[in-house]
DNA sequence: TTATAAAAAGACTAGAAGGTCTTTTAGTAT
DNA sequence: ATACTAAAAGACCTTCTAGTCTTTTTATAA
């Protein structure tokens, strides 16, 4: 469903602000070892999404991970835009890539049904959201 | 949403049933350029299919493609099994490996629901169905 | 004010997916 | 029989995703 970067992201992020409540900042190492992830490339990915500005971090002794509290909840949709593009919400099930509403392909009216739940789900969901329970 | 060389598969076998509906056994330069898939990449892809089964093919002149009539009919499912296992009917949308019934993840109540909507269009849709749109 | 801790940066590697091309094999029509 | 036609086979290449590792920068605590 997902590219692996885009899990890391989500199973990191999610990890992080439930660490937040708590009021503590995770590092890379501790956040790589609960989400199963590797640990440089969890690293990695997270360092990207603290320059997409959709994360802050803190270097030295005590830094880590944290969440801009002022900041509106993220949506996993957000997210998803940002680490793999769009191909997922506006792709064609069928694969033709000029399949467009007026001219649909063979599997465009049913696949449209599910595109549109999967982007009801990520829409609603924020990593916020999905902390909390 | 399916791998590339499912896409391709698809498209051409939806291309060469319409064709065998009209008496013709496509070859692969044909069927090729009729769904805008890269030629030598489409040829293999239909080898492929011939050798496990979903497909027969004639060498030599007026040679082709073509399905074998006594079969049932082909779902999308089938091919999609073939081509690239059932990750995407049975893997978890979080992402986690040990996401099970008992055990779900924080995505799991919900993507089951669009999983399972998956899993219907696939299993009802046939290549033949679809020829005939 | 120095030692230490942790993120940032970026080079590098492995493997898979996607795609190309040439040679071989096997039919078919003449 | 032979020439031609088309699929089969498989080597090869390219690009992208995933992942590793080392060095550099920056902050903090003692």
């Amino acid at each position: 469903m997902f590219s692996k970067e885009t899990e890391y992201a989500l199973r990191g992020l999610v990890y992080i602000q439930t660490q937040n409540i708590l009021g503590n900042r995770p590092g890379t190492d501790e956040i790589a070892r609960e989400i199963e992830a590797p640990r440089f490339y969890t690293a990695k990915i997270l360092q990207r999404l603290v320059r997409m500005g959709f994360l802050m971090s803190l270097k030295g002794k005590g830094g880590g991970f944290f969440f801009d509290k002022k900041k509106p909840e993220l949506t996993i949709k957000e997210l998803i835009l940002a680490t793999e593009g769009d191909k997922i919400l506006t792709g064609c099930g069928f694969g033709l890539n000029n399949c467009t509403p007026d001219r649909p392909c063979k599997l465009h009216e049913q696949y449209i049904l599910i595109r549109e739940d999967i982007d009801k789900l990520v829409s609603s969901e924020t990593i916020q959201s999905l902390a909390k329970k």
